[in-house]
DNA sequence: AACTTATGATAGTAATACTATTATATTTGC
DNA sequence: GCAAATATAATAGTATTACTATCATAAGTT
């Protein structure tokens, strides 16, 4: 990874934290020990009472970032977004073939995230995690509608649309590139939960991967080839 | 839809209730007003205490029956791919043609549930809308791995394997039915889910139908015509 | 009528998801 | 270097949840 990316500061809706965790050490540590607490427990047992045991500090603490757990897993998963849309435009900016292009994306938003690239505090293997597991339940919500309106799934929105317009770009008479961005997206998490979880509803494994899967499934679906 | 359905009693995993919710009128009461409940409150607000109320019972009667709204929510989703899985096999069966059998499938599959076909005391529309923000919900806990051991998620998983088979019987050398099956499976609850509460994520809409999408995804994924 | 089974009512517990208040550090501004 | 502001910690308290346990009563069965 480079360099540029551990040094950036991803800006996430301010209405999503009472006071800017990225600002202050306790903040840090609070996202640091979150995202592993979050892992080990499941987001349902996880509480800010043994996060604050965790980090030795206090329940009422934590309260003054986020207001509730609900606001904590909303800040993770824009900050995971957030991260992957700035790895694809990375990865893909300096592409002039719009099919090689398109190619990339898919790849970068669908492979696994295997390496601790050390975005100072947060571990994004383990966030990743995270996303595969409990990114739904930050939108199945009866709030949902409330909280898009607010603009906290932005950073979401945001990058399935780039990769929708990629999509347009390489075949712009196809009906459906949003569908099948989300698609995508959405899906490749899936897979991923399916090939821990579900072996026999899916085929996916280390070698054959679900970038591979999803590959095929655009290009196919497009009735394009892959080069040229 | 057939009288047959109607009459015809779904067999759930007996671990995942304690009494038979089918043998009694509570029984059927707690179901039925429970789908009706959970839609209206979402599944977190939702409470045995709040059902008992409604039905005019006692939560410690409901508790005779479940465990845990966990466990209702996993005879739900079960009772409503079992039923679906009923309506597959049911129209797919007399069809000769493979690749009409399959077009047949993906539409029984991922059409929208509009009529209240009333089997007996439960509502599928409303069912079919808890399935589309609930049923992650069932699986994505860290007890996953121990639930599956023990079979409670039996029924959609050969549902998806049913439409893998027929995935494998048009195109015997795709390397990928049962992703692509559970992508279907899965996907399109999700593009209603984005039909309704992101509609910048997706084409689909009342005339552009997510049944077109998955249809023509599947069969050029498989690279072949619909018909012929 | 006796017995079994289903349901209802009540009480109680530990944990959750907070809110409020007060105390104590730490930082910063002058 | 000290006062003022700010951040954090400690403690207590509340309503609700997700149960468990016990006992009472009603209904159906033999």
């Amino acid at each position: 990874m480079d360099r540029l990316l551990r040094s950036i500061k991803l800006e996430i809706n301010e209405k999503i934290y009472l006071k800017d965790p990225q600002s202050s050490d306790l903040g840090k540590r609070i996202i640091e020990q979150s995202i592993i607490m979050i892992h080990e427990l499941g987001f349902e047992d996880f509480t800010f009472k043994k996060l604050g045991l965790q980090i030795g500090s206090n329940e009422s603490s934590i309260y003054r970032y986020f207001e509730n757990k609900h606001k904590l897993l909303l800040y993770l998963t824009s900050w995971y977004w957030g991260w992957l849309e700035y790895q694809l435009v990375f990865s893909t900016n300096s592409i002039e073939d719009k099919r090689h292009k398109l190619k990339k994306a898919i790849e970068v938003l669908t492979r696994e995230i295997e390496e601790d690239s050390s975005f100072s505090f947060i571990n994004e293997v383990i966030l990743n995690k995270i996303i595969i597991n409990e990114y739904s339940k930050s939108y199945l919500t009866k709030e949902v509608d409330k909280e898009n309106k607010e603009g906290y799934f932005v950073i979401y929105k945001r990058l399935a649309q780039r990769l929708s317009e990629m999509i347009t770009t390489v075949s712009p008479s196809y009906s459906f590139p949003t569908s099948l961005a989300s698609n995508v997206l959405e899906g490749s998490l899936h897979q991923y939960f399916l090939r821990e979880h579900f072996k026999s509803l899916t085929e996916c494994t280390k070698s054959n991967s679900v970038t591979q899967y999803f590959t095929e499934l655009v290009f196919n679906t497009l009735k394009i080839e892959k080069n040229g």
